[in-house]
DNA sequence: GTGAGTACTTACCCAAAGGTAACCGCTTAC
DNA sequence: GTAAGCGGTTACCTTTGGGTAAGTACTCAC
C-alpha cells in the first residue's frame, strides 16, 4: 500500500518516473524517419515504393533498414502477397496503433510549430 | 471485419498534413535527449550540473550543445544570477510548455512499452 | 532478348552525433 | 598553495545515420 508522507513533496517521483519513461520511447523511435513512417503506415497500409513517394527524402537504404527495425520491434508487418509479381505490403500492427495519441500530439504541436517558425521569419525581415 | 470509430479519423489531405507536421516536429526535437532534457527544465529550473546527474549519461558536452540548441530555439532561458560564485540556472519557456500534451502522452507510451518489453522478455526466456 | 517495374541489397563514402578526457578561469575552503 | 566545485571548452576518436549508385532476382510486355 502506498502512502503520501508528505503532501509538500508532491510529484518527485513521478516526475523521475516519467523522465525515465521518455528516455526508454525515445530510444525505440529513435532516428529521422521512424515515427514518421509509423504514422504513414497507421493510415494506410502501402508497399515500398508507396512509402518512399510520401516520405519525400528517404533512400532506399535506410528505408529497408527502419522497415527492419520497425518489424523486429513488433510495430509494422510485412506481408506478401504471391500475385504476379509478387506484392508486399506493409501494415502497422495494433502496437503500433497505440502511438496514436502520441502521433496526434506531435502533429498538433508541429503544425502550430510552423506557424510560430512562420512569424520569426517575418519579424526577422 | 472490426472498423474503428474515431471522429478524429483524418481523411486523405488530412493524413499528409499531419505526416508532414510529424516531420517537422521532429526536425526540431531531434536527437536523444532534446524531449528528456526540455521535459527536465519543464519540471523545475535547473543548473547545469544538476542536468547532467538527472539525465544520466549524458557528456558535459552534448549537454552544452544541446542547450544552446535549444536556447536558440526558444525552448529555455539561460538565467545568470550574481552571486558568488555566479549562479548560472537553466529554465524552460513557456514555448516549452506546450509540448506539455506530447511529453504527456510520450510518457504515458514509454511506460506501456517498458510493460511490454518485460513480458516478452519473460516469454523469450 | 530487351527493357521496364518491383523490391530490395551491396559497396562506398561523408557528415553528424556523441563519447572520453583533459583543460580553463573563477572562487571558496583548508 | 592546493584541492575541489562550477560551468563549461577543446581536441580527439568512434559510431551511427544517411546519401549515391550500381547490381540482383524475378516477371511481364513487346
Amino acid at each position: 500500500m502506498k502512502v503520501i508522507k508528505d503532501e509538500n513533496l508532491p510529484d518527485k517521483e513521478a516526475c523521475a518516473g516519467s523522465l525515465k519513461n521518455v528516455i526508454d520511447a525515445l530510444y525505440v523511435l529513435n532516428g529521422k524517419w521512424k515515427l514518421a513512417l509509423i504514422l504513414s503506415l497507421v493510415q494506410s497500409s502501402k508497399r515500398f515504393n508507396e512509402i518512399q513517394q510520401e516520405l519525400t527524402g528517404i533512400s532506399a537504404k535506410v528505408l529497408a533498414k527502419e522497415l527492419k527495425d520497425l518489424e523486429l520491434n513488433d510495430f509494422i508487418k510485412r506481408n506478401v502477397y504471391p500475385t504476379t509479381p509478387v506484392s508486399i505490403i506493409y501494415e502497422a500492427t495494433g502496437y503500433s496503433r497505440t502511438l496514436k495519441n502520441v502521433l496526434g500530439e506531435l502533429s498538433a504541436w508541429g503544425e502550430q510549430h510552423r506557424e510560430k517558425v512562420k512569424q520569426s521569419m517575418r519579424k526577422q525581415s
